[in-house]
DNA sequence: AGCATTGTTTCACA
DNA sequence: TTGTGAAACAATGC
């Protein structure tokens, strides 16, 4: 789930429960989740520090460690949330899915863990593994955020080449932040088709997407994340856009799964 | 069983 | 250089 809105999201709950709580012990044994670090490599550290705040680039995330530190980054991959709990186990916040069929203290899929000098923790919850936890994160490589992006730095960073502007809108290095579900509602928001050339569309039209990502990220920030989206219920064979009641087509663009409406988005401007 | 999956990285190749 | 596609990573769910 995790796309910008799903981090932002993770980044209010290490905002809300961990800023100014002392760490006292660092689970960081997961060599997949840590690498390229060792075993014991942010623990050692991180123990005696304190996390004195935290920031968001597209889907990465980090928090600052006081004085000298290290920052300590975090980055949620494909099934990754952010849980805090207290020292039985018990989740206070950031747990929706940490909720089910799980008793409390049932740390079967943390992946990494702080825990403070009152027993509490912050807990990184990702059954697929995928998720990331590192020192000193290379965020600059990140473009510009979505959520905020200018309409000039948009045209600049995202609309070159021959690539589709689907691709051009899943690399991070572009602009950070947008997944497969936003991609394909973004482009389906501003009617454009996925695999037109990036550096082929018009001015009215690259206007249009620029409002479209600002608009769509803005709504699934406010709405409770991606799954909130438009065009999320009509993802699925058979569906029919729900602005005009045509087809909607799939197919594969810039390897993802995706989706269009049939006629609102042609592959000819 | 076989297919799919919200993410990223790497590699072979054109 | 630019771009594509596939594979890998790991695990779960239909």
């Amino acid at each position: 789930m995790p796309e910008l809105p799903e981090v932002e999201s993770a980044r209010a709950v290490v905002e809300r429960g961990a800023l100014g709580r002392r760490i006292a012990d660092v689970d960081d044994a997961d060599t997949y989740v840590c690498r390229p670090h060792r075993p014991g490599e942010i623990r050692d550290a991180l123990v005696g520090r304190t996390l004195t705040g935290v920031h968001r680039r597209g889907k990465s995330m980090w928090c600052d460690t006081g004085d000298g530190g290290p920052e300590l980054g975090v980055h949620l991959g494909m099934s990754g949330k952010i849980v805090i709990a207290d020292p039985d186990g018990t989740e206070t916040d950031g747990g929706d899915y940490w909720r089910r069929g799980r008793e409390p203290g049932d740390h079967r899929f943390a992946r990494f863990a702080l825990t403070f000098d009152d027993g509490g923790w912050l807990l990184l919850v990702d059954p697929r593994r995928l998720g990331r936890v590192r020192l000193d994160p290379p965020v600059d490589e990140l473009g510009p955020d979505a959520a905020d992006i200018t309409a000039a730095r948009f045209r600049d960073a995202v609309l070159k080449g021959t690539a589709p502007i689907k691709a051009r809108l899943l690399d991070q290095q572009a602009i950070a932040g947008i997944g497969n579900l936003l991609a394909d509602d973004i482009l389906w928001a501003a009617r454009i088709h996925p695999a037109r050339p990036a550096g082929d569309l018009s001015r009215p039209e690259s206007d249009r997407l620029h409002r479209a990502v600002r608009r769509e990220i803005r709504t699934a920030l406010n709405d409770g994340g991606v799954h909130t989206l438009p065009l999320i219920p009509y993802r699925k064979d058979g569906a029919r856009c729900p602005r005009d009641d045509a087809a909607m087509a799939h197919g594969m663009v810039g390897g993802r799964t995706t989706w269009w409406c049939e006629k609102e988005q042609p592959p000819q401007a």
